[in-house]
DNA sequence: ACAGAAGCTTA
DNA sequence: GTAAGCTTCTGTT
């Protein structure tokens, strides 16, 4: 071996359980012989070997060996008897199978390596080294967390199921730490499946972070005495010996005085007949065809098999086809339902002008072969000046992460008319790198110099940009330190003209509908599945057809959708509403929150034995270790053995569990639902709050940058995910917890502003009903006044059981009520709830006028607006089947109400930071809940941010609407985000 | 490995 | 009864 080979080695053991458990288990041959995970092996092997070839993925292995464990006992087993002591026997089926694969391997003219006292993993540490030392790289066929401390600069992994590489900053992200300290991380948390002790309590996270503060584990179990935490400290103390041992038990030993060289494991072509003669024994069929074809299309010899390995990039690559469908997508026809139906009114210039816009664009064939590569200062100069010229761009960044603040900047399109498009690459990397990355391509411009030229044009107010979720794009370049302005988005202006129908927003649902065209998809440039690159990793030629098409179909698109704005008269709320939120959200993802990570872990530990008390007692109870988070399961005990009454059915006739229910029976006496119950709660904090948020921590920030969606809701919402910051707990005590752990940064204070009842407040003033109007305007309680009003009792001293019910009726009103519902809010009857809903409509006619007002008006025109002009459809409103009907009803009347608060606190954020720097006050905006913003300001203008605040939220519907009722927001400030809510 | 159901969190 | 997103389990690829 020598510096430039490649060597594979196979994890095969590893390999044999992933086969076997991923296929379909009763795979026999036809004499009954179990042959599953043999037929995955062999597939496995065959895809791997085939993407091997392919050179476009990057990686040519000339040397290749699959390793294998040779039996159960090992030198550990001297060191800690107990290794691996929980392990059972393999099923049944597999046995008789590890025979197989091992011939299988030979019959793929691999070596099948494996040695007696020494796992499979030793093997491979051992040959790591060797390859290591001859200068060659080694790439592990492998997923396995143990093999993860041999990741370096010679060796990478890869997951050929998963089809990842895992490198060094993929060991980092999974599990926190680089590979070298992988073995203490392993030697802290233990390994249940192999019976490595560990520490008790310490998870990965926490193993992470504590290798972090002390450098490694001796460093850690000399100074543990420095831990804060009690449990964990004491912990650790008590069990110092027991983290050396499992650190002795997770070391890979890589002296293994091994019987074959380097040498020996020389790529050699498939044997074709020899290989075809194993698998038709094994009555692989499928298989069995693809080598007969692979191998005879190489005319079926050994020999000529072994060429194309050596120049499959010449002939063989996978994207020999690639223009076929490419010419054949350019060549449909665009669709006739594209809009055109739409015949434009006499008179009406925008709609005409929208008409032959939408003509123009639709009809030019789109070709995708005709963009251009900017590859040079001058070209990218020229088409700059082409920019400024028509006075508008599209772009489409193209970067290498999905989140704007991990990303970095791979090229950029854009198009200046339709047809007319480029794409600039800054930093391809050439295809056939290995792990480590190829060097970057040539003939590209560098990302600073190529700013240098876009940055005036990107900022240049007389230039127009247009993108597609344009916030994206946003984040990434005030990265750099652009701040694009002016724009449009594509997406934001289909969401203001068809919120509610059924095509999305998306590029390819707006250029399926409106072009009758369907663009590259980006797996068909990065490969799906088996061989799938980063976009930098894509062919220029590729990247060019793709990102062009991307910013062309953007720029068609604007010239369909824009004018159709007017024409339906939706231009202010774009303007108002949509637009001018994207730099707003923008700098608030950007910002971010502070969370604090001791916190979350300490309350994780709490929650975890919590939990592990609660499970023990629910085992005595039904005992028997059932899995609790398993509804069937717990169902089938729960009603099915135990025969606790009360059960009732899913719709997939499974037997209920849901937390109503099991309340119910909890409520009748029965001790063990109590338990579930809270169960489920302890371990839903867990998992959903204190062990998912540490991730979301930006490595560099410190902080969480949630990513809020403009156009993910029908109501015009805003939605927040990854993490989602806005349903993060605050019913109950325990979860409020979680809210400790949002923190203001030293010196500062987090404050919460939020409107009060705005729903209710909203839903006054449009139908106008004047005992809540005034109720509004005393600053009443509004549940008290319904009930009131309905039950007639004096608001003073009132039971609060009756003021629960017309809060609910409150309520039901905004989601548009039924008899249904109500009854099972209230657990009443349906009858009850009837003569409830009867009552409310007696005392408050209006609201009964305004539910019919609205329910005619969304059948008539198929949408419904909010007061300032949102739209809203609701296509199935005329649906023949009552219950789709009446949903359908129901989220109209919901739609006014609640799209007008979103609309009212949209109006507000987008006011806010001119407000506050007017103010001269430095408080940043970063989060909104609905109905609630969250700021972070310095302690010293806490006082004079609250009015602001307040100013604006309260005002916020003026002046294009005067509302009858007063807008009421509380707010106020402290250290965290439970306290300041 | 992925999709859907069930369950639970928010406004 | 409205609007969302995330995790776990389960059956199927």
């Amino acid at each position: 071996m020598k510096k430039g080979d490649h060597l594979f080695l196979v994890d095969g053991s590893g390999y044999i359980f992933r086969a076997y458990h991923a296929l379909p288990p009763l795979t026999r041959k036809s004499d009954g012989l179990p042959v599953g995970a043999v037929s995955g092996f062999c597939n496995m092997l065959w895809k791997l070997m085939q993407d091997a070839r392919n050179t476009d993925v990057g990686i040519v292995p000339t040397h290749f060996a699959v390793i294998f464990d040779y039996s159960s006992k090992t030198f550990r087993n001297d060191l800690y008897p107990e290794y691996k002591a929980n392990r059972s026997a393999p099923p049944e089926d597999l046995i008789p199978q590890f025979g197989l694969i091992r011939q299988a391997t030979r019959a793929f003219n691999l070596p099948c390596i494996e040695m007696e006292g020494f796992e499979a993993d030793d093997l491979i540490a051992t040959y790591c080294r060797l390859a290591c030392e001859a200068g060659g790289d080694t790439t592990i066929i492998s997923s396995d967390k143990d093999l993860m401390q041999l990741v370096g600069a010679t060796v990478g992994m890869y997951d050929p199921m998963k089809d990842r590489q895992i490198g060094v900053p993929e060991v980092i992200e999974k599990w926190g730490v680089p590979p070298e300290k992988m073995v203490d991380l392993q030697a802290l948390t233990g390994d249940s499946v192999d019976n490595v002790p560990g520490v008790p309590g310490i998870g990965p996270k926490t193993a992470a972070q504590l290798l972090e503060q002390f450098g490694d584990l001796d460093g850690l179990l000399a100074r543990a005495g420095e831990i804060k935490q009690d449990k964990r400290r004491e912990s650790i103390i008590a069990n110092t010996d027991k983290a050396r041992v499992s650190r002795q038990l997770v070391t890979l030993k890589n002296d293994v005085p091994v019987a074959e060289g380097l040498d020996d494991f020389v790529l050699h072509a498939p044997d074709g007949p020899k290989l075809i003669g194993f698998l038709k024994t094994m009555e692989f069929t499928s298989l069995t065809r693809r080598v007969a074809e692979a191998t005879s299309t190489e005319a079926g010899d050994v020999q000529a098999v072994a060429v194309t390995v050596e120049r499959a990039d010449s002939a063989h690559g996978p994207d020999v086809g690639a223009g076929e469908p490419v010419m054949a997508r350019n060549g449909a026809e665009p669709s006739e339902s594209n809009g055109t139906t739409e015949t434009p009114k006499q008179g009406d210039t925008p709609s005409l002008l929208a008409a032959l816009r939408l003509e123009r664009a639709a009809t030019r064939k789109i070709d995708i072969s005709a963009y251009q590569c900017i590859r040079d200062i001058a070209t990218l100069k020229a088409w700059v000046a082409e920019a400024r010229e028509t006075g508008i761009a599209a772009f489409d960044v193209r970067a290498t992460a999905a989140d704007p603040m991990q990303a970095e900047l791979i090229g950029m399109a854009m198009a200046t008319a339709p047809g007319r498009a480029a794409y600039i690459p800054f930093s391809h990397k050439s295809g056939n790198g290995d792990l480590l990355g190829g060097g970057t391509l040539e003939n590209q411009i560098p990302v600073r110099e190529a700013l240098a030229v876009l940055k005036p044009l990107l900022e240049d107010k007389s230039v127009l940009k247009i993108a597609q979720n344009l916030k994206y794009d946003l984040v990434i370049m005030s990265r750099y330190g652009i701040d694009v302005a002016p724009f449009d988005d594509t997406m934001l202006i289909s969401y203001v003209l068809d919120a509610g129908t059924p095509h999305g927003h998306g590029m390819d649902a707006l250029a399926d509908k409106w072009l009758g065209h369907t663009p590259l998809q980006l797996k068909d440039v990065t490969g799906s599945g088996k061989s799938s690159v980063g976009f930098d990793q894509v062919d220029i030629d590729k990247a060019t057809a793709h990102a062009a098409e991307d910013a062309d179909v953007t720029l068609r698109l604007w010239l369909v959708l824009k004018p159709r704005l007017a024409a339906k008269g939706l231009v202010s709320v774009y303007e108002r509403l949509e637009r001018p939120l994207v730099p707003v959200l923008a700098r608030m993802e950007q910002r971010g929150i502070s969370v604090d990570r001791q916190i979350l872990s300490r309350l994780s530990g709490e929650l975890a034995q919590g939990a592990a008390r609660l499970e023990e007692e629910i085992y005595q109870l039904i005992g028997e270790r059932i899995n609790i988070g398993s509804p069937k399961q717990l169902g089938d005990i729960l009603f099915g053995r135990m025969g606790l009454p009360g059960g009732s059915k899913t719709k997939t006739g499974q037997w209920s569990t849901s937390a109503q229910l099991l309340e119910d029976l909890a409520a009748e006496g029965h001790e063990l639902p109590r338990k579930i119950v809270d169960w489920r709660q302890l371990t839903k904090l867990k998992s959903t709050y204190t062990d998912a948020l540490p991730g979301f921590i930006h490595p560099d920030t410190k902080r969480v940058h949630t990513s809020y969606a403009l156009a993910a809701t029908t109501t015009g919402r805003l939605s927040s995910s990854d993490p989602n910051l806005q349903n993060i707990p605050v019913r109950t005590a325990e979860g409020r917890k979680i809210r400790t752990a949002f923190i203001a940064d030293k010196g500062n204070r987090l404050v919460s502003a939020d409107y009060s009842q705005i729903e209710l407040r909203v839903l006054a003033h449009v139908a106008e009903i004047p005992q809540l109007r005034q109720a509004f305007a005393d600053g009443a309680d509004i549940h008290a006044i319904t009930a009131s009003e309905m039950f007639n009792v004096p608001v003073e001293g009132m039971p609060s059981e009756v003021r629960r019910r017309a809060k609910a009726i409150n309520f039901g009103i905004i989601y548009g009520i039924s008899a249904f519902g109500l009854a099972n809010q209230l657990s009443i009857p349906r009858e009850e709830a009837s003569n409830y809903i009867k009552k409310y409509f007696e005392r408050f006619p209006g609201i009964r006028d305004y539910i019919e007002e609205t329910k005619a008006y969304a059948r008539e025109h198929g949408f419904v607006e909010t007061i300032f002009g949102r739209r809203i459809h609701y296509p199935d409103i005329r649906s023949s089947n009552p219950s789709i009907r009446a949903f359908n009803e129901r989220a109209s009347i919901n739609a006014r109400l609640q799209g007008t608060a979103a609309d009212i606190i949209r109006r507000a954020m987008v006011r806010m930071d001119e407000a506050l720097e007017k103010a001269k006050l430095s408080a940043r905006m970063l989060l909104q809940v609905h109905d609630e913003l969250i700021f972070e300001t310095v302690d010293a203008e806490v006082e004079a941010t609250i009015p602001v605040v307040r100013h604006v939220m309260e005002n916020a519907a003026m002046p294009a609407v005067s509302m009858s009722v007063p807008l009421h927001v509380d707010a106020r400030a402290a250290n965290n985000w439970d306290e300041a809510h």
